[in-house]
DNA sequence: TGTTTTGTTTCAACATGTGAGACACAATGT
DNA sequence: ACATTGTGTCTCACATGTTGAAACAAAACA
């Protein structure tokens, strides 16, 4: 199924100095808690930079240090309570959890951003044996993948035949579409007008998923985008 | 009680860049989502500053943009999730919010940061009448206040008598200390280890708590404290 | 005890960020 | 319908802010 091939998030914006930061919070968010050496080292930093950009965080709030540790700031808690789409996804994953438990696989919520998709939600397999890994923040294309798909496919002015099957469908599946080895199955998860809000997906190994993941999975997707439709609100 | 008087969040960090960024994440943060010529209005950008700053915390996936108008990324709720402490704020979130309909006042959480404290959490009294708003992320001193106090009496090596006092009350309220007007009462939020973890305050008007707040609050504000730890988890 | 690592600071070099100005387009007013 | 104002996007000369080599003190390690 998808993956973070082409993962966009953390490149290059065109404000360099806003590229660093990000790097060191993303470092921080993905690596855990970490010293300034630590810092230096997982994100190739020069260590005044790093040293300068950190106290910079700190004093914002958006870092925190104890004990010769630097941790994510509390202040990204407080904005992220007030992200767009927040309460959505706040209700999205215990039912992101539960699908997870059902189907055994990993499980993502996509949202459309222009002519891409981000992941805005992840929840991956526990246990062993492969695991589909996409992060939180990823940006993948639409076109490849169930969830790119789904969300294609309810989008407003849809209108390609194999689009309408789909949507006549309830659902998509995907096979070793956008990454070899790798299976999905994808259903929209709609506003109370009817509109698209996001794509639930469950991912997994083709080699556990097999070539018809839906004739499994389909049921337990389309449930879940139910539910979190029923529990959503913005 | 204690108010944002001296807030530091949001100042200068010595990395201008960065103040610029954090400046208009706070502005939509604080005033909701805006168009490039309102985050120019609100917060003193030029035009083509603003733009660009903007273009680079949407490519990092910090704001979105829809329909014309900047809205706070879910970058930020990813991160927020894993602030230090968060798992405390989201404990604590729905007693302070109990607890702000049982006193009839607003209630915060603030933690110690170095030699100040910090709201984490905030939550405003309802309906109508005179209210303290702290915001969220706000930095106050720790030698005023009863937020203060406590954060000063439960923490490793405090040995002055009055400090000793306090703890030994099991909580600490202020009146007109910080800022006229304003009351308090807090109590701390202990670990499993009994160590410090944060005060919770409850805060309104002298008009209405009166010279002695604790009389009437002090136990609810214990008891808070109470449900948080065993609420709480880190 | 000696060596290495870590955190913090300085400052000359230079890379990057800035915003006045321009332009196209949208919205508003006459 | 035309004129004016407002908005979003882009360019580029240049001022300023960022950078990291070097230095140093302290902590950690051998």
């Amino acid at each position: 199924m998808d993956s973070i091939g082409e993962a966009r998030v953390g490149g290059k914006s065109g404000v360099g100095v806003l590229d660093k930061a990000v790097g060191i919070l993303s470092f921080l968010a993905e690596g855990g808690p970490a010293t300034l050496a630590g810092v230096v080292r997982g994100t190739g930093l020069a260590r005044p930079t790093a040293y300068r950009l950190l106290s910079a965080l700190e004093a914002h709030g958006l870092v925190a240090r104890e004990e010769g540790r630097y941790y994510l700031g509390l202040r990204l808690l407080s904005w992220g309570g007030r992200a767009v789409g927040s309460a959505l996804v706040g209700a999205a994953m215990p039912v992101l959890e539960a699908l997870r438990d059902r189907t055994g696989e990993s499980t993502q919520l996509y949202v459309k951003e222009g002519d891409r998709r981000v992941c805005v939600a992840s929840v991956e397999r526990t246990g062993g044996g492969l695991r589909d890994a996409v992060p939180v923040g990823a940006v993948l294309p639409l076109g490849h993948g169930s969830g790119g798909r789904v969300l294609l496919a309810w989008s407003e002015g849809a209108e390609a035949p194999d689009l309408a099957e789909t949507r006549a469908l309830g659902w998509a599946e995907s096979v070793a579409e956008r990454e070899a080895g790798v299976a999905s199955v994808s259903a929209p998860v709609l506003g109370p007008d009817g509109g698209l809000r996001a794509a639930v997906c469950a991912s997994g190994p083709v080699s556990r998923l097999g070539e018809h993941p839906g004739e499994r999975l389909a049921g337990l997707v389309v449930e879940a985008a139910r539910e979190i439709q029923e529990a959503g609100v913005r």
